[in-house]
DNA sequence: TGTACATCAGTGAACGCGCGTTCACTGATGTAC
DNA sequence: TGTACATCAGTGAACGCGCGTTCACTGATGTAC
């Protein structure tokens, strides 16, 4: 039967948020549309009446995934002191390596968006460059020229961090932590004006398989 | 009908060699035992004559990918003058982000191994040290304190830096290039002796919300 | 404000399909004598 | 070396199941008058 639009809006919500929840959870490909329709509470009819396709609405759980996680992030910076450790505290977190449900989209599913169609890659893309601007903006210490690669690099690093953090969590909880504990402290020392002496491009620059 | 036990070993190998190849590609929820079977030349039926479920497969899949990934890591560093942008240029390069099927099974899969069980999970984490050991090897500048923690970083951010790498490039190749140029540059001096004047260690325990 | 009716969000049965797994069978291999 | 036969890797039909998607239908909503 119909309902209210008010309400139609609550149920579209909900079958967005509880996708977004599932999918990282469990993965696209390792949840039914009929879970997720039960999850928010309706037939997995109604998920059809409200998106084309199972495809559709992962696309837009993780646009609104991002969306909320890009938030936060941005929130921390907007702070007048607001430095790296704080965006680091954050992110590199056992809090966050165990909200795999709610957590940063980035990290939850960095290794299957390759696998993923075009529309997906760019939401990704978009978060990508959300969360390194709010890092960048962090950079005070580092040149100018630098201050891009030094992004580029630490966000790389926080959703690997994440990511492995996780997967090993499962048989070496120990391991788990020390990684985040790890990566906390040394991805904040890029954060700080490069080193005086060593910085000899010719050397840094050495690359001869890429 | 029956084959040489030559013949049976070889086709073992190859249900192996596929399934890796087949998992890294598209995940392992992605590809069916049918598919994975006449890959290898076989009916599905011969899979179960060598393994007792996909699952197994897929264990055993991932192990042999990581035997192979970690022998060419070892290969690197047990040369005399072996350095860290050895292992970085052989790990972080283009041509690592464009071989998704043969590439490091850690980086293909990091987001999905948090999803199987802990059998997985052991196996990713036994590819992990071995690959933490291969770049602390290479850490001789770095005093012996934070040695283990400077690998253990530099290993995550590896891994999401190949991981990010692909998710961007379907939508982004310019990007993808620029993540892993900046993470191949910036590791790199990871690997260097710590900053003299900026070790301040209260500064760099700050963590509020770990 | 009250009535008539078009709209459409949501229901639930049904669709074809491919999944992982099982099993009776085949027939070359490899062993026992 | 030759023969008899047990072994077992591999075949292919069949299993139940859950998948994503479709569709005829329902009935409260919201609009037109």
């Amino acid at each position: 039967m119909k309902v209210t639009r008010e309400k139609a809006a609550e149920n579209r919500a909900a079958l967005v948020r509880e996708a977004g929840r599932l999918f990282r959870e469990r993965g696209i490909d390792g949840v039914g549309v009929a879970e997720v329709s039960k999850a928010a509470g309706l037939t997995h009819g109604a998920l059809y009446a409200q998106f084309p396709s199972k495809d559709a609405l992962a696309a837009e759980a993780l646009g609104a995934g991002l969306e909320t996680s890009g938030a936060r992030l941005a929130k921390i910076v907007e702070r007048p002191d607001a430095s790296l450790a704080d965006l680091l505290d954050h992110y590199i977190s056992r809090r966050h390596r165990d909200d795999l449900a709610f957590g940063c989209p980035l990290a939850a599913s960095a290794s299957e968006i390759a696998r993923q169609d075009r529309s997906v890659s760019a939401r990704f893309v978009e978060g990508l460059e959300r969360m390194t601007a709010a890092v960048e903006a962090t950079l005070a210490d580092v040149p100018p020229e630098t201050r891009h690669q030094r992004a580029l690099t630490i966000v790389a690093a926080e959703i690997g961090a994440i990511a492995v953090a996780r997967a090993a969590a499962k048989s070496d909880l120990g391991l788990s932590n020390e990684i985040l504990s790890a990566a906390r402290i040394t991805l904040e020392q890029l954060g700080k004006e490069p080193r005086q002496g060593s910085v000899r491009k010719t050397r840094t620059r050495r690359r001869t398989s890429l």
